[in-house]
RNA sequence: GCUGCUGUAGCUCAGCUGGUAGAGCACCUCCUUGGUAAGGAGGAGGUCAUGGGUUCGAGUCCCAUCAGCAGCUCCA
């Protein structure tokens, strides 16, 4: 609690400890000036949307990665006229030059001040109690409470802000829209209007964002799989489950085989096992009790027996996989056992997530359990993140964090979301931190993102909406294990319970391609390519010619198309560097006779003619050394 | 699932306060045989997402369903 200056009442702080009282709560890694002017400008937008609608009831506005937001109980619904009219009177205030004044306050004065304001009132209940203002308990959070006002608008809030409102760029900021939430997130709570703004330290700043936006919207995988004709969802087969079309059903087997190679080459074992099984399977591993929520429901085949023999579509394989490895006696001279499955898996997800390939309702992951005495955890833990590494690194992806996925937070934690086995928890979440510092990554820590099961590493990446999602994960596991009574028989002749790691390391083959297509925006790498090459004769006489190199290269197992249609040249080529192929052919004349083709880049870059042969020796080597670039 | 927005030809989109459907590209035919991002002419193509309702009359207004989009929540 900061001092009191000696000219005030004792009790309260003086208004620049309380300004220095909010520096604190920037988060680490956030700028602070951009900070207390994103928050800054919520507590303008807040006095904006009140005097636009009176009754509006303030609720919470955070800063958030590209701006801010503001949560308001409203009943109205508002209108683009609506924005506009905010935006502006944003402005108008902003040209006002008011300072950001705080002051502190008792509970029962903020009770007083914020007595129509039922939300403001349980915040107050709130941190009086000891908990941040999304409710969660937050230990050592002063009971310091302040009040911040601008011009006419007041608002509980602790800071930090700017000093006055001369401080804020009125044409780094754009309202963008409004949607829908929850009070503190819980859809049993009203239904609360989200304004959202994205703001900058500059016009500049802001400029760059919108166009970055616009970028992203390019390289949306819903837009670039119609364009490139990877996969459509057709309304006969229901949300969630797309089609894939031949070049995205290309890039999938080209990411199986990949994934698949380098599995057997680290010692794994792939098996196929069913897409269903009897709901006793998911009674046994817990899965009806902790995930039934996100299955399909159960078929009634009509064939009698009892209600555990009803058939389940399979939400995960790891029930499956522990069949394989109780269908012989094991020994500890045989584990680790890595059985692998390109597992196709069924969740019924909620109707308003599902979307494009990154969320659906029918997924392949690139599954595997690991069946490992405890002696080897730490190690074939390590395996799988050299694996992962490996592959990223294949596809070209550089840009993750890894996230150590707790469950819930003991102070807050809900009953029936994890097995209850505090002990288990605590030893498999020691030892995924212990091999994550071993291996030197840098990692963070988050409460309430576990399996049901056992805590995870997750591989976490952003789309190019900038929403984070999760491509790998690795999972410690002492629970299903003790469902299904695994054993093995150990050295001194007892039996013990071995650990399962369960990991996907390319993730779904779904969010793999929908991530590498915004990644690449369309433009796969050669090795990837649906397409590798299209070959374009300029006339009607080199149809057979070009035909022929097209019949050479397929028979090597290139991806070739050949454009035999009545266009011109340039329509033909242009017409592929629109499906963004990263080799184009044209054959005339010349290289008729020279037994060549003339190669044209997917970047524009034209190499000239080059004999038959040596194209082929290029596109091999640009194959096997899985690059980005287009020549060796 | 919830809050809101949207659904017109394969794609991108016009279509006013209700009066009986249009463009460009793609496609097909013909002409053109062209050297590195769109040659020309003609033609075909839509029960306006689906099902109800209001109305003399509905692409247009109302309701439901399906699908898509944004957000919340959830998640590989």
């Amino acid at each position: 609690m900061p001092r009191a200056a000696a000219h005030r009442c004792p009790t309260m702080a003086s208004e620049a400890e309380l300004k220095a009282a909010g520096e604190k709560y920037v988060p680490k890694d956030y700028d602070p000036a951009l900070y207390k002017t994103r928050h800054s400008l919520a507590h303008v937008l807040a006095q904006a949307v009140t005097e636009r609608f009176p009754n509006a009831k303030p609720t919470i506005g955070p800063p958030v990665e590209y701006g801010f937001y503001y949560d308001f109980d409203l009943d109205a619904q508002p209108t683009d006229a609506d924005l506009n009219w905010i935006a502006d009177r944003m402005r108008q205030i902003i040209k006002g030059k008011h300072a950001f004044k705080v002051r502190e306050i008792t509970a029962a004065e903020g009770r007083e001040l914020f007595k129509d304001n039922p939300y403001k009132l349980e915040l107050i209940d709130g941190l009086t109690n000891g908990q941040d203002e999304y409710g969660n308990s937050a230990a050592g959070a002063a009971p310091l409470l302040t009040v911040y006002q601008q011009d006419t608008f007041v608002d509980l809030c602790r800071g930090p802000h700017v000093e006055t409102t001369r401080d804020l760029d009125p044409k780094a900021f754009k309202v963008t829209q409004v949607t829908g939430s929850y009070w503190r997130g819980d859809e049993k709570n009203k239904g609360l209007r989200r304004f959202h703004a994205t703001a900058w330290a500059s016009e500049a700043d802001l400029k760059a964002h919108l166009e970055r936006v616009e970028e992203a919207a390019r390289r949306d995988h819903r837009k670039l799989g119609r364009e490139l004709e990877l996969f459509s969802n057709e309304p006969v087969f229901g949300s969630g489950f797309p089609m894939l079309l031949p070049k995205g059903a290309t890039v999938r087997r080209l990411l199986e085989q990949f994934i698949t190679d380098y599995e057997r080459q680290a010692g794994y074992q792939h098996v196929y096992t069913p897409d269903a099984a009897k709901k006793e399977l998911y009674r046994i591993s817990g899965h009806w009790e902790h995930y039934k929520d996100s299955m399909f429901p159960p078929m009634d085949l009509g064939e009698g027996g009892q209600e555990w023999d009803e058939l389940c579509l399979r939400p995960m394989c790891c029930p499956h996989h522990i069949q394989v490895y109780k269908a012989k006696p094991r020994s500890y001279r045989e584990l680790p056992i890595r059985i692998a499955e390109l597992g196709k898996m069924y969740r019924y997800e909620r109707s308003g997530v599902v979307g494009g390939l990154s969320r659906v309702r029918c997924m392949t992951l690139n599954d595997a359990h690991l069946f490992v005495r405890p002696d080897q955890v730490k190690q074939e833990i390590a395996g799988v993140l050299a694996l992962m590494k490996k592959s990223c690194a294949d596809l070209g992806i550089s840009e993750f964090r890894f996230r150590l996925s707790k469950n819930d937070d003991p102070a807050t934690a809900a009953k029936g979301k994890y097995v209850d086995n505090p002990e288990m928890w605590e030893s498999s979440t020691r030892m995924l931190r212990e091999v994550l510092t071993e291996s030197g990554m840098p990692f963070f820590e988050a409460w309430g993102e576990a399996a049901f099961y056992g805590p995870k590493i997750d591989v976490q990446v952003k789309d190019v909406m900038g929403r984070e999602e999760t491509l790998s994960t690795i999972q410690a596991d002492q629970h299903l294990p003790e469902q299904f009574k695994l054993e093995f028989k150990d050295s001194d002749d007892t039996p013990k319970r071995p650990v399962m790691i369960h990991r996907g390391v390319i993730s779904t083959m779904e969010r793999m391609m929908s991530y590498l297509i915004e990644l690449y925006a369309g433009a796969f790498p050669v090795w990837l390519a649906p397409v590798q090459v299209g070959i374009v004769p300029i006339a009607d006489r080199h149809f057979e010619y070009a035909s022929k190199i097209a019949a050479d290269l397929r028979a090597k197992d290139f991806r070739v198309e050949c454009d035999l249609g009545d266009k011109r040249m340039n329509a033909k080529i242009r017409e592929f560097q629109l499906q963004k192929l990263p080799y184009v052919l044209v054959i005339g004349d010349k290289e008729m006779e020279a037994g060549a083709v003339a190669v044209r880049l997917r970047s524009g870059d034209d190499l000239g003619a080059k004999p038959v042969a040596e194209f082929e020796a290029l596109l091999e080597q640009v194959v096997k050394s899985r690059t980005l670039k287009l020549v060796p």
